[in-house]
DNA sequence: CGCCTTGTACCTAGGTACAAGGCGGTGCCCTAGT
């Protein structure tokens, strides 16, 4: 263990003069053994909080990160500062891994970056045990809420490492409401953490709301708004379709405009998002893949066409505006299609409480004392007839597993679509039904993400000061009025709202 | 919910017309066999 002072060594290693709000205290905190959990503005420093750890303690530094991408730029900015730093991902040659898992147990690596899904394979769990583990640090926390409940179940089990790993613990995020602190700090096991949040107010950020019909007159209206507008923009599409729609409407237009979506391939994503970055295009048009690791400072506008699901994800993609401290514009479209989408995205991540019962009772009928079902897929899907769709029982029988009713034995509803199989060559479904189960969390999680979806819809009828609505969603008391968004200047029908107008609340 | 692809019937062999049903958004993991 050196006996640097953790400001010393932010002064070597980064060359600032001191610590920023709320960094010392995350750092001194799990010097001490303790656990704690960060919430700071993106751009305020977060990394610097498990970095300076990892140089003082002298052990390894274990960084969960959600991206390969994330990883890359981590490992380039801590070496830079002096650290050595390493990821491991799927992607490097086996020789790379196996150099790097030296590299962690003989000591002589500080920081090793890893995605939550590593950390369920054991031979990597045993060459951690073998190594000296002295911070476990979870970066984009809010990712354990977000998708730990189904997109990325590993998420949800980082936690376990506690039993592995004895050293404490650090969440780090920018976006967490104060029933998502809860649920990260429960799920990491914190013990009695200490907290530190800093403000969510982004005072240059004007927010506004405003109506439109069909989605070319969106577009339309953006691209009045583009052209008085300086810098750049990011503009939030609902649908990969959608987003090719939009960007040939603006490219049409005479915009150097790019599209990015999960469904492009690797080399494309990287050159839409350099080409960004570089200012060598002036607007990218995206689904809400893009964004994360994103900090550019000239975005003027963030404009969603709809509203995405949930206001988390609505503050973290608009709040990649004005990261300079310039005045930018948060705009979103309202009309009548919207969360049409995030209904359905609910109802497949989060299946209604009638159809999880229906199938749990076509399971069980079928399961008879044995406790296990065999039956084809499309029996199934058949025996809940009109009221779910395929896709929706297989959403049902998944949130039947997770919650410990059903466990699936062999076979999926996937697998049967599709194929020419002979009638008795396509796998049969054999799952394994508890007689009794405890639906109560797959209810709560549906209840939850309903709730989330109300809040975005009230946040869009609000007749109050938009910024104190957003501030108060994520626990924080804001004054009535912030005078520039929507509702404060001209107090009512944002509709009426020219693109002129909005372009003067921004300053420019 | 609504869009778009796929499937089926039509009545004559290849288009058209319409019904049914899947799908919609985020990423990590290197299976086993080409």
């Amino acid at each position: 263990m050196s006996s640097a002072e953790p400001v010393e060594v932010l002064r070597r290693h980064f060359g600032y003069p001191g610590f920023r709000a709320g960094q010392e205290e995350l750092v001194r905190a799990v010097l001490a053994g303790e656990d704690a959990l960060g919430i700071l503005p993106t751009g305020g420093g977060k990394s610097v909080c498990y970095q300076v750890p990892a140089l003082v303690s002298g052990g390894l530094t274990l960084v969960v990160t959600p991206l390969i991408s994330l990883m890359e730029d981590q490992v380039a900015r801590a070496g830079r500062a002096g650290l050595r730093a390493a990821h491991l991902s799927a992607g490097l040659p086996g020789r790379e891994k196996r150099s790097v898992l030296a590299a962690a147990r003989s000591g002589t690596l500080d920081l090793l970056f890893v995605a939550p899904e590593r950390l369920e394979l054991e031979p990597f769990l045993t060459a951690l045990e073998a190594a000296d583990v002295t911070l476990l640090a979870v970066d984009e926390a809010h990712c354990i809420s977000q998708w730990g409940h189904d997109f990325r179940p590993s998420y949800r089990r980082v936690g376990r490492l506690r039993t592995r790993l004895r050293c404490p613990v650090m969440a780090l995020t920018a976006t967490a409401t104060p029933r998502v602190r809860e649920d990260v700090a429960a799920s990491l096991r914190l013990r009695d953490p200490r907290v530190v949040i800093k403000s969510f107010d982004r005072p240059n950020l004007s927010w506004c709301v405003t109506k439109g019909d069909t989605p070319r007159a969106r577009v339309t209206e953006l691209y009045r708004l583009l052209r008085r507008l300086p810098g750049t923009a990011i503009v939030y599409a609902p649908t990969r379709r959608s987003v090719e729609d939009a960007r040939d409407l603006l490219a049409g237009l005479g915009v150097r405009v790019e599209a990015y979506h999960a469904g492009l391939g690797a080399p494309e994503r990287t050159r839409v998002q350099e080409l960004f970055m570089a200012g060598k295009s002036r607007v990218v048009v995206a689904t809400n893949a893009f964004g994360m690791g994103i900090d550019k400072a000239d975005v003027r506008l963030v404009a969603h066409l709809q509203l995405p699901g949930t206001l988390e994800g609505y503050y973290q993609e608009a709040g990649r505006a004005g990261r300079d401290g310039d005045p930018a514009l948060c705009l979103a479209f309202t009309g009548p299609r919207d969360g049409v989408l995030a209904d359905r995205l609910i109802d497949r991540a989060h299946p209604r409480r009638r159809t999880l019962h229906r199938v749990l009772e076509v399971l069980r009928a079928r399961a008879g004392s044995g406790g296990i079902a065999t039956l084809e897929p499309e029996t199934l899907v058949r025996a809940l007839g009109k009221e779910a769709t395929r896709e929706d029982v297989a959403a049902a029988v998944g949130a039947l597993v997770r919650c410990g009713a059903a466990r699936v034995l062999s076979g999926s509803l996937e697998d049967a679509e599709g194929t020419d199989d002979p009638p008795g060559g396509s796998e049969s479904l054999r799952v394994g039904v508890r007689t009794r189960a405890d639906l109560s969390g797959a209810h709560r999680l549906r209840r939850a993400a309903l709730a989330r979806l109300r809040a975005v819809r009230r946040y869009a009828a609000t007749r109050g000061c938009r910024r104190r609505a957003l501030l108060a969603y994520f626990g924080e008391d804001a004054p009535p009025t912030c005078g520039r968004c929507d509702r404060c200047r001209r107090g009512q029908r944002p509709e009426s709202l020219t693109a002129q107008s909005l372009t003067t609340w921004t300053g420019t």
